[in-house]
DNA sequence: ACGAGTTGATTGAGCTTTCAACCTTACGGC
DNA sequence: GCCGTAAGGTTGAAAGCTCAATCAACTCGT
């Protein structure tokens, strides 16, 4: 019997581990597995259609989406789920072809704000309906109405549990 | 009325985009945003615990479970949902470590295998109960039976539309 | 049996992400 | 007001990933 990384009832050192049962490990797998071709395919078709990555689009839609078309970097950065130091460098190269500009912060010296060119807003209207074509194809047109909201539900548990702190 | 880069009815030069509706894009960005905090607290448990990104694990836990835990790159490939390119850089950074080793393939002369020796398994027991216990910790046990299998399920049924050719 | 096309795998360059270090500015207590 | 500490943000280096190019070996049709 081989070892099992995931599911093996092992007696070990330290501490009993509890390994994941036979669906639990179904589950994860699948999950995991479908995690990994869907944003794959999504990151390669906006690298083909819109020549960025699937982090940049989403900082360009949360900047759509706010008030004047601006955020605090931090609140960018929690916004996307993004680390700072990553945003600090995506934004740079957002910058760099036009689509965001960044200002400082008028009531906080150590602030930044990054605001969404009109470059930047045809870039991400242009890229969208292909975008959500492909999320639409691959997710949600492949989901019952059930599994659906099953889907929104089991995301919204997961990210409760670690958006704390 | 301000665009909508998921949700909005737009009509546009080419064709008429399906938009998310409001249900759709909850259950999208639930996803997104789970998944996005998930395999970054995984992947930083990992790098913090075995200095390893998760997808090195996924290729020692494939290697590990296979007929005398070797497999040839390219099933090796398809197993993690890796490309080919970056499994050829991987399995290198592995076999730096001592973790891996690459032979040629007996009946095909342009194969290679990749094998986990001995210390390659040595450090993949040693990471897999803090890995399991956060895979529990932030997922499985935040999930009822019924959302576990769902997840299962919903992972099949998007497996189903991209693994396909 | 031979050439065209395909498959298996690697490589290097360029880009993104991570991590730790850093600087500046704000805040809270005394 | 001053000091220690926390918060906002950036930076550079190291590491990983992607893409296109490359090369060798296999396959198939004729």
């Amino acid at each position: 019997m081989s070892f099992q990384p995931y599911g093996k009832v092992s007696i070990l050192i330290a501490v009993a581990t509890r390994w994941l049962t036979g669906e639990e490990q179904r589950a994860w797998r699948a999950y995991l597995e479908a995690t990994l071709l869907l944003f794959d395919a999504l990151d390669r078709e906006l690298q083909r259609e819109a020549n960025m990555p699937h982090a940049y689009y989403e900082i360009l839609v949360r900047l759509s989406e706010a008030h004047g078309r601006s955020l605090r970097m931090s609140e960018l950065a929690e916004r996307t789920r993004s680390s700072r130091s990553r945003l600090s460098h995506a934004v740079a190269r957002l910058e760099e072809r036009g689509w965001v500009v960044r200002r400082d912060c008028p009531d906080d010296r150590r602030g930044q704000v990054a605001e969404l060119t009109d470059d930047g807003f045809a870039v991400l209207a242009a890229a969208a309906p292909k975008h959500v074509a492909a999320v639409r194809e691959h997710l949600i047109d492949r989901l019952s109405p059930h599994q659906l909201s099953a889907l929104a539900e089991i995301g919204d548990a997961v990210v409760a549990g670690l958006s704390e702190r």
